[in-house]
DNA sequence: GCATGCTATTGGAGCGCTCCAATAATTCGC
DNA sequence: GCGAATTATTGGAGCGCTCCAATAGCATGC
């Protein structure tokens, strides 16, 4: 298993090391005989450039590496995909790692990252310690992604909760509905953000009387909990979630008690993710645009690898909502 | 940003370049002073190895790479979890992709795996052409899970689908279902065992007559489709489903048509997901035996390490049934 | 025909580490 | 207390590449 260097291909090829190395740069400044010569002896010997030497010698990897909470949450499997393309597209190679929803977890990959030499990484809601960031971003460009780090260089990208919560305020109340809950993040990443605005919104619509919140989490058996608690409760006309985990909980136990979705009541979730798209519950959601918010993480990390002591950026772009069959006017 | 070097760690410990290499080694004979100076130097410099250095000076690179079909299926990040810790418990370090479903950027993949130099990979699912596949397996040691390949060098790990199939219908016949339908997977992976091994169980129950099986694929939409077709048409006391997908695809047909699971139709998924516990669904399903199957890949993988030329090994793991209650006995 | 300015190519040093053979320091038997 | 055996440490070569300064080749202009 012993394969073929810049060398063998150089001898192959009648040229030197040097100029094999020009060629798998592209350099300009090749001629085409031998660059047409170099890469036919390439192909023939099966030659393919040792990246490890290469990143090694050159000092720069052209790998950023993307940090992901939780790979169980298919939210993330969205992220991923629109950060994997903007890096690629900026010819940037993506390297991934999972936390697992552990600042351990979490701390170890970006230590693993740092260690292979990627010229950035972000960090997709990430549960890291400040500290852990605060020595990182010395070593390397990092950008947190849906968390709001306020530390001297480390880039933040948000989307617009505020935007997000009127949204969904806005079109709820645009189809009849004044009794509105919302079942909260509790103490997860933007759980708070999400629920003050959600009250401001309500308040903006002249409800603040009518708006209720139950402390939740983001996860499935949060949202079957929160749901027994209204259905032995008083019953709103609309139930807005923190994601749509959580909206997944609630329609169990809204369906297990004969409670129709819309019909009795209309549900809302975030992040639109696959869940929302089943038909079984065919969820209204907040989306988040992803593609957007990747492209500004690539850019922000190229800035600062150009000029690393540059001040902290802030990041906000808007949400849009998807409407789905989870949602109608209430009954009269 | 320029980072200390192990020539930096000796000199400020006093010792050669040598000895620091030893010291993050873990190697036996360097003496408890030396070593105890040599980290606090590292420490006080902020050291850290450059793993790029390393892996080119000893030609291992104590990484494998898992390739994974499609993140947005949650049975992948079960995969995933799975498949990384049994990596690290083995002392290698897990890199990860994302094939999205396409051959041609799986090889693409395979491909930036093999030029960083991993010591062996691991394809969940490929697909992979297998041209593709033999060309790589003679640079790196590859291991298939869940996709039967018959090639010279390229060890498979599957889990038993005749098992799978026989735990579904023993299941299903114990509480009285006769008249059982399969939604199958079409072309996609695995699919065709799925069925296959369906038929031969329901023979060996004695149930030949009554067994149905309709096309369909590996996703939600599949699942509706063949759902439709059932509820227009004569339907099944139980339907087993070649997915928990599917099965979350028929599960929005019945409800719409007031068709109550288990009372008037037993389902049954596969792949144990995310899906199907989400309380909503409650779905019986076939869960794979991940970290056994882990545990073979990864041994796989250090045998042909050792031992290249080695013949193809096929390893098959029995699943087991997770019941919930999408299933019941049939309504008398 | 010869300096001039190109462009195309080359050799060598160096990236930060590992590994090996050689050397230095220590311990042990008697 | 001395050589042998053992243990700890070192210098140097080399991993496969990039990058730079130096050189070779070659058409121009006069």
């Amino acid at each position: 298993m012993t394969r073929p260097t810049m060398e063998d291909v150089a001898a192959a090829a009648g040229v030197s090391r040097s100029l094999v190395s020009l060629v798998f740069q592209d350099s300009p400044k090749v001629s085409e005989a031998s660059r047409s010569r170099v890469l036919a002896e390439a192909e023939r010997l099966g030659y393919r450039p040792n990246v490890l030497a290469r990143q090694l010698a050159s000092n720069r990897t052209r790998t950023i590496g993307i940090l992901l909470d939780d790979l169980h949450n298919p939210y993330f499997a969205d992220v991923l995909d629109a950060f994997e393309a903007q890096a690629e597209s900026a010819g940037y190679r993506a390297l991934l790692a999972n936390g697992r929803r552990e600042g351990e977890r979490e701390s170890e990959a970006l230590r693993t990252f740092i260690d292979h030499r990627v010229d950035g990484v972000i960090l997709a809601s990430p549960r890291i310690s400040d500290s852990v960031l605060t020595s990182m971003s010395k070593i390397a460009p990092l950008v947190c992604v849906e968390r709001r780090v306020d530390l001297p260089r480390i880039d933040v990208v948000m989307h617009d909760e505020q935007i997000g919560a009127q949204l969904v305020v806005d079109h709820l109340v645009g189809l009849g509905h004044r009794d509105i809950v919302h079942i909260d993040g509790g103490s997860g990443a933007g759980a708070a953000a999400r629920r003050d605005w959600f009250m401001q919104s309500m308040r903006d619509a002249g409800l603040a009387a009518s708006m209720r919140v139950i402390g939740g989490e983001f996860t499935e058996l949060a949202g079957r909990e929160a749901a027994e608690q209204l259905v032995r409760g008083a019953m709103p006309t609309a139930i807005y979630c923190a994601n749509d985990a959580v909206a997944a909980g609630v329609a169990a136990v809204l369906q297990r008690e004969g409670i129709s979705i819309p019909g009795d009541v209309s549900l809302v979730g975030y992040d639109d993710t696959m869940l929302a798209k089943l038909d079984l519950l065919s969820l209204t959601s907040v989306r988040q645009p992803l593609a957007e918010m990747a492209k500004a993480s690539v850019e922000l990390i190229n800035r600062r690898i150009d000029k690393p002591r540059r001040g902290a950026d802030i990041i906000d772009i808007a949400p849009t909502l998807v409407t789905r069959r989870s949602t109608a006017a209430p009954r009269a």
